[in-house]
DNA sequence: TTTTCTGCAAATGCTTTGCATGGGA
DNA sequence: TCCCATGCAAAGCATTTGCAGAAAA
């Protein structure tokens, strides 16, 4: 169902294809972008990748996002009051429902809606570079403990 | 055409309400939040109350907008790698067409989206709070200086 | 062997906070 | 007069950078 392996591999050999070295901790780093689905923060991954390599500092985890972002295999999801959220799953720009109180973040199934960015841009003589849409709310779960 | 007078009357009656003290700091900030259209920066508008007042702290700017965002009459656009920028003549969420390469904001007319965040945050059992839009693309006079 | 990557610490940029003084109401 | 607001400087937080030593290729 959830092809994380197949995503692996294709950020490793894009990685390669740029003459990017192979380190372990890279390796590391890719594999919790490809697996996780709750569109973690650099921390977060720091968090988990210390638990197999320990003595990984947090700049190389930011080095390797920022270089994974730039090659556009990750997505950025930057706020103004906490820190960045990452999707290596789908680099692609997709709606976002994120929770204001914990900050869950979830990728609903929203249609209709591919052609308004670059419709939108046009009528402005925009060049379409991407776009972003975040709805916020109050998760169930958050509803319930207020 | 562009009232900002009555929206700056309607910003100062809201920070009354409250029994915020108008001074004169604050008036000169809220005119600038209620002129602009071109979305301002907090160190815009710093900037430009300079000029009218040589003395006025970025501090200052920075409490004064963030009381008005937490009043719901300041929109702020954050993002993951330049300062926020803030919207006070149109508090409620829409739309946005940003230039990557020189930053401008345009408010462009888009319509039939207004019922989107509801029905997605209904269908996750989300509480709607708000959302947000944002194209990105490179301006016209962006394209041409490439 | 060559060159890139790592890890540490220091630096950066934006924003917030603490506190003494000043100024609205 | 009484508090709240201001302005300064220091602190805070997320992120980036510089550099010497480590390790891919």
């Amino acid at each position: 169902m959830d092809d994380w392996q197949a995503r692996l591999e294709e950020l490793v050999s894009k990685l390669r294809e740029r003459d990017y070295r192979i380190t372990p901790q890279r390796l590391a780093i890719l594999k919790i972008l490809a697996v996780s689905d709750n569109h973690p923060s650099v921390e977060q991954v720091y968090e988990q990748i210390r638990r197999e390599f320990p003595t990984t500092s947090l700049a190389t985890v930011y080095k390797t996002i920022a270089t994974l972002k730039e090659m556009g295999e990750v997505l950025e999801l930057g706020f103004a009051d906490c820190a960045s959220r990452y999707d290596g799953k789908r680099p692609k720009p997709h709606t976002h429902l994120i929770c204001v109180k914990c900050r869950t973040i979830l990728d609903p199934d929203v249609k209709n809606l591919e052609s308004v960015p670059l419709h939108v841009a046009q009528q402005a003589g925009f060049r379409l570079v991407s776009h972003r849409f975040d709805i916020y709310g109050l998760c169930p779960r958050c509803q319930s403990e207020e």
